[in-house]
DNA sequence: CTGTTAGCGCCTTCAC
DNA sequence: GTGAAGGCGCTAACAG
């Protein structure tokens, strides 16, 4: 029925070997015998098995990358950069790799099914993108499939996402980018400033949150508990959590975000409160998303370099560049100041 | 080295076919027998070899789902959608699917090479998501790669794509959102409107199209050539875009865009030149996605329902609902208007 | 309900 | 540079 790698070695009249070494590349052929299996194969309409090559080689063609919100463009950019230097030449086989992105939306137990998968699937690569939850059980079980999977061959990058064991790590300065963020409040003249933080569990939530706290403390601000309110990476939540915050305390003049999406939201509930940006409020964001500066007004952000950095974990997964010295890179934010921040009012 | 089945089998002591019936589900197998063998998976922490299985049961977990642009939410929330429906309990060995979306980037060759890398790794079912490409080169080639697919057992559904042979179709109703959407301007009293299309060669384009000239035909108003320019699906073609259709035109008082993001370039060209929305100039998007009410003022648009259009396809990619009757379906969008619309000026 | 027996289609030494 | 042969790990009939 279907066309076998024994189809095209009888038609070109070769061994089945044959056809094999002119299919992956990887061993002199001479250049007639070449153009005799390749003729035949297009001939035939043949289609390597994948599975069968797979299993007799013990790797396949397949590359993992995980992330925690598919419809999120956060991790829709890094994706798209990530897989642009896997696909293309340079795979077994015909040259294709198979770049899958997997959605784990945020879901720990969701994670590791899916790292449970790629490890049966044999993949050749995982990049996992975008911040872990803290969970110690969890990060243990991370770490665990990990080691497995690198044990296996499988090459394990990190990015975005805090280093771990056996896995190379391009990591954001959440930190440092949150701090600057709120500096620059600060030296616009703000004194109280509210933050909406992400999920309480995860990485990404807290490195921001302690960049925040850190610039607060170093302008001898008090942090007051009352100013940060935790909630989901969504606009809703945004919305939500900017009216919760005006609500404790009516005298705030900025407003410091988790992220760019949920920055919108807060200045939707800005503008439903009657509060105009910047002049009654400030509002920040994280990531400088492309929306960003479609805001009105632009937003004031940390951009994060993305593409960048997808793109290197890509490389680095196809072993296309060199791992970072110690396995860790740390990559920087950048200051976009915008419309969105002024100073405050009175 | 690696653990396999065999060894479990040993220390279960039953025999591997056992072994693979338990981990299958599919087949009667003693509670206590089958509690063994758990067991010992567990001591020995087994992972199925993926290859091994689809070799021999020639199918695989896999089910891939095709996008046109990853980091644009508009596939990201179809995907998200997608995939919540097929992984979960359901498929072989374990119980997981693995859904892989696979990023074309528009382009058509790599639409083929994922088709082949899919087929080469006997998928399950494939999704292919968003408009096609026109070229007639190309048609036939994906119809001639899905009829390949859908007769080796792989499904094949379609959501937002135009009909295709061999392949459920879940069709997005552009066209009459397209006319809704300017008949909704023209019965606000405009009669000089632009209009920002997409690429020229993809069905999503020339189907947004034809609604809007299908409005204006029917009220009898001049379709001007010049009122028309296209470009890519992103906000800088709907940005400069926007400039060109003002140079063309001063006196237009509407502008319709391909989707959601070109509108959003649109809002940034007008703001840019001077012009409020909508007391100068009106401004529509299409596709209604989230961060169109958050644009200021709120963009008018045509709401698809991606969510649910993805989960259905989701669904019937795992064959758990019944295919439309005829094998399509056609969604409708529903009109949504915003503040971005108004009266014309004068 | 469980064991036995053949492959699934390909890759990879090993010879020539 | 090319062929022959064995096996990768699992599943799917058949028996029993």
């Amino acid at each position: 029925m279907t066309v076998t790698l024994a189809d095209v070695a009888a038609r070109a009249q070769v061994s089945p070997a044959t056809v094999s070494r002119v299919l992956n590349g990887n061993y002199p052929v001479a250049a007639s015998t070449r153009e005799r299996v390749l003729r035949a194969v297009d001939e035939l309409d043949y289609v390597l098995n994948g599975p069968a090559s797979a299993l007799a080689a013990a790797t396949s063609d397949l590359v993992g990358i995980l992330v925690n919100d598919i419809a999120d463009p956060f991790f829709g950019i890094m994706a798209s950069a990530i897989q642009s230097e896997i696909g293309g030449p340079g795979g077994r086989a015909g040259g294709e790799r198979l770049a899958v992105v997997c959605n784990t939306g945020g879901s720990p137990e969701r994670e590791l099914t899916y790292l449970t998968l790629l490890q049966r699937q044999r993949a050749a690569a995982v990049v996992l993108t975008g911040g872990a939850v803290e969970d110690a059980a969890h990060v243990a079980a991370v770490e665990n499939k990990v080691r497995k999977l690198a044990d296996a061959g499988t090459r394990v990058v990190l990015c975005g996402r805090p280093p771990s064991p056996d896995a190379i790590a391009l990591t954001f300065d959440n930190r440092g980018g949150g701090k600057q963020l709120t500096e620059h409040l600060i030296g616009l003249g703000h004194r109280r400033l509210g933050y909406i933080a992400g999920p309480e569990e995860r990485t990404t939530t807290r490195h921001r949150l302690e960049g925040h706290r850190d610039a607060l403390a170093a302008h001898g601000i008090e942090d007051d508990p009352k100013r940060t309110v935790h909630g989901r990476y969504d606009r809703q939540a945004g919305y939500d959590a900017t009216l919760e915050l005006l609500r404790r305390d009516p005298s705030l003049t900025a407003v410091v975000a988790a992220n760019d999406t949920v920055a919108l939201g807060a200045c939707a509930a800005l503008r439903d409160s009657g509060l105009r940006i910047p002049d009654d409020v400030s509002v920040a964001g994280f990531d400088d998303l492309p929306f960003a500066v479609d805001a009105v007004p632009a937003l004031t952000t940390v951009r994060l370099p993305l593409s960048e950095a997808g793109a290197r974990a890509g490389r680095i997964a196809m072993g296309r560049e060199e791992p970072p010295p110690g396995g860790i890179a740390t990559v920087h934010g950048e200051l976009m100041v915008r419309g969105s921040t002024g100073v405050p009012r009175e």
